[in-house]
RNA sequence: GACCCUAUCGUCUAGUGGUCUAGGACACCGCCCUUUCACGGCGGUAACCCGGGUUCGAACCCCGGUAGGGUCGCCA
């Protein structure tokens, strides 16, 4: 083990070249601020003629997915930002999935334990929720109290022995302040008093992301990280371990957050922040990255339209504002715009609506749903326009049936929505199924669970089989419905969102 | 609540001590172009959070307040 830290160490002192990473999480939709951070990480890197990594955090085994890994890869790629090493591009410091470097978080940790910077923690999770309450009452930090520190090798020996349940936890000092460098920020002092006694390996035996994050960062030889303003209050963490191997301690850059409208972090509840929602809106990648890049930053020639290739060219890292802007879908349809129009002659264009969604393979998919319905092709286009569309324009009246209220049909399409969130194939059968079950647990007809959604969907009361249409549409376009209707209808208050979450939640537990 | 970050038009931003009666862009309003709408052009409304310092001089530096955001998980 030791040598394997040594060996690495070395390599460190090469020549500096700048590597900087992204390190998504593959436990949702592609998000538009891992968008944000792999931008920044590409021009950061690339400027200087370093690399950029893509990195898949997937030690949360419970919720990851190899969808939703693939879902990321795809997006970034749409959008331009390839990367020169990661999961499906071998490199010198592969394998680029954490949990196929288990085995290296493994030894890392045993490391620590054996030079007594970590410690195993028999705790159980009722214990530590009492512990946390009690810190609250009093006002204190919420903090692992240091019981099983003071464990004699013995004890420790013996429970692991009988194969008790733990974790394995970074010590921390007692007192004193770190002081956190960021690049945009100067020097940030923390309290070591604040910081918890971290939990590095889960019970399952995977490494927590704080352990993976800094054992992968320094074994890629990554010198900069790119990441969000979140990440500020967890690097003291990271220092101390950097610290506790030996390592250097890569340079930090904290970026803003981006926001909802309503300044708060930026969340699909109030923004639509899949990737593939604005592909299936119709946007231009290179508008939609070009659009992140104004987002905390600007040519300094203020000129608002640049490509990905211009970006590079003249990125400053100085010039990055600390303010955390709020995504404008507005002004990212205006330069939508100006790229349509300033960008793509008539062929362009052509090749680039068919690329989109005007070509032969998406006709034949919505063929079956319509020919029986068709006499004439002259009907088609009405029939089919909603393929194509964005947000139907609704009108609260056209949504809520006569013999239903408001927060009735509010219901019906937020319990549908959650459900479609869980939803694991996206098809027409399980969507089919789907509002079964919404009928069953709202103890309504199906006929009356699906008039709202017809209209949310389609943007009338009738249209080509509703969950074939939903499996043509896909799941990105669909939910931005089903949403937009919740929104029509005044939205979910966050008082009502609690109110309905808890009895879905019931029904769910009952459910299964 | 504790800790951390941030603070220029409604929004994205320029501005790094004098050239700021604060510039550009989106949105909004008006006019022009136009058979309509859009595009385009022209014009308009609109901001340095507050209070103290430092300085001959502060949007820019320092301190305090306020506000907003983030973090306090065996999620990342």
């Amino acid at each position: 083990m030791a040598r394997v830290i040594r060996r690495s160490k070395k390599l460190q002192s090469h020549p500096m070249i700048v590597r900087t990473r992204v390190a998504p999480s593959p436990t949702g939709d592609p998000h538009v601020g891992t968008a944000y951070m792999a931008l920044f990480s590409l021009c950061f890197a690339h400027q200087s003629g370093g690399q950029f990594v893509l990195r898949i955090e997937d030690t949360d085994a419970e919720r990851s997915t190899a969808e939703s890994e693939q879902s990321i890869l795809d997006s970034l790629r749409w959008l331009g930002l390839d990367w020169d090493e990661g999961p499906d591009k071998p490199g010198p410091h592969g394998p680029y999935r954490q949990s196929e470097r288990l085995d290296i978080y493994r030894e890392h940790v045993e490391h620590l334990v054996e030079q007594g910077h970590a410690f195993h923690c028999f705790c159980t999770a009722g214990r530590l929720a009492e512990m946390r309450a009690e810190q609250m009452k009093n006002k204190q930090t919420t903090r692992y109290d240091g019981l099983c520190m003071s464990l004699s090798n013995d004890e420790v020996a013996q429970k692991l022995e009988a194969g008790e349940e733990h974790v394995i936890r970074m010590k921390v000092p007692e007192e004193g302040t770190c002081l956190v460098q960021d690049r945009l920020r100067g020097e940030i002092p923390i309290e070591y008093s604040q910081i918890d006694m971290q939990v590095l390996q889960k019970s399952d035996g995977n490494p927590t992301y704080h352990l993976a994050v800094v054992v992968d960062d320094y074994l890629m030889e990554i010198t900069h990280i790119i990441r969000g303003e979140e990440w500020i209050n967890s690097a003291p963490k990271h220092m101390l371990l950097y610290d506790y191997f030996g390592w250097d301690m890569p340079e930090l850059i904290h970026m803003p957050l981006l926001r909802n409208p309503d300044k708060s972090k930026l969340s699909k509840r109030k923004n639509p922040t899949s990737i593939r929602f604005y592909e299936r809106m119709g946007f231009l990648p290179e508008a939609v990255l070009n659009y992140l890049g104004m987002l905390g930053w600007s040519m300094p020639d203020g000129e608002e339209k640049f490509s990905l290739e211009s970006m590079i060219e003249h990125f400053n890292i100085e010039r990055i504002s600390l303010g955390a802007p709020v995504f404008d879908v507005d002004k990212l349809k205006w330069l939508n715009g100006r790229w349509l129009r300033e960008e793509l002659d008539d062929d362009r264009f052509a090749d680039r609506i068919s690329e989109w969604a005007y070509n032969r393979e998406s006709l034949k998919r919505i063929i079956p749903l319509i020919k029986e319905r068709v006499d004439v092709f002259s009907e088609v286009s009405d029939m089919i326009a909603f393929f194509a569309s964005g947000l139907p324009a609704l009108e609260e009246v056209d949504l809520v049936a006569k013999n239903q209220s408001v927060d009735d049909t509010k219901k019906i399409l937020q319990f549908a929505l959650w459900d479609m969130e869980a939803l694991a194939t996206w098809d027409r059968d399980q969507l089919n199924t789907l509002f079964e079950n919404v009928a069953v647990d709202l103890d309504l007809k199906i006929r009356d669970v699906l008039a709202p959604v017809f209209v949310a969907i389609s943007g009338k009361p009738v249209s080509p089989p509703l969950f074939d249409s939903m499996a043509v549409l896909g799941p990105d376009m669909t939910r931005a419905r089903m949403k937009h209707a919740i929104d029509v209808l005044g939205g979910v208050s966050k008082k009502l969102n609690k109110k309905l979450e808890k009895e879905y939640q019931s029904i769910r537990r009952s459910r299964t």
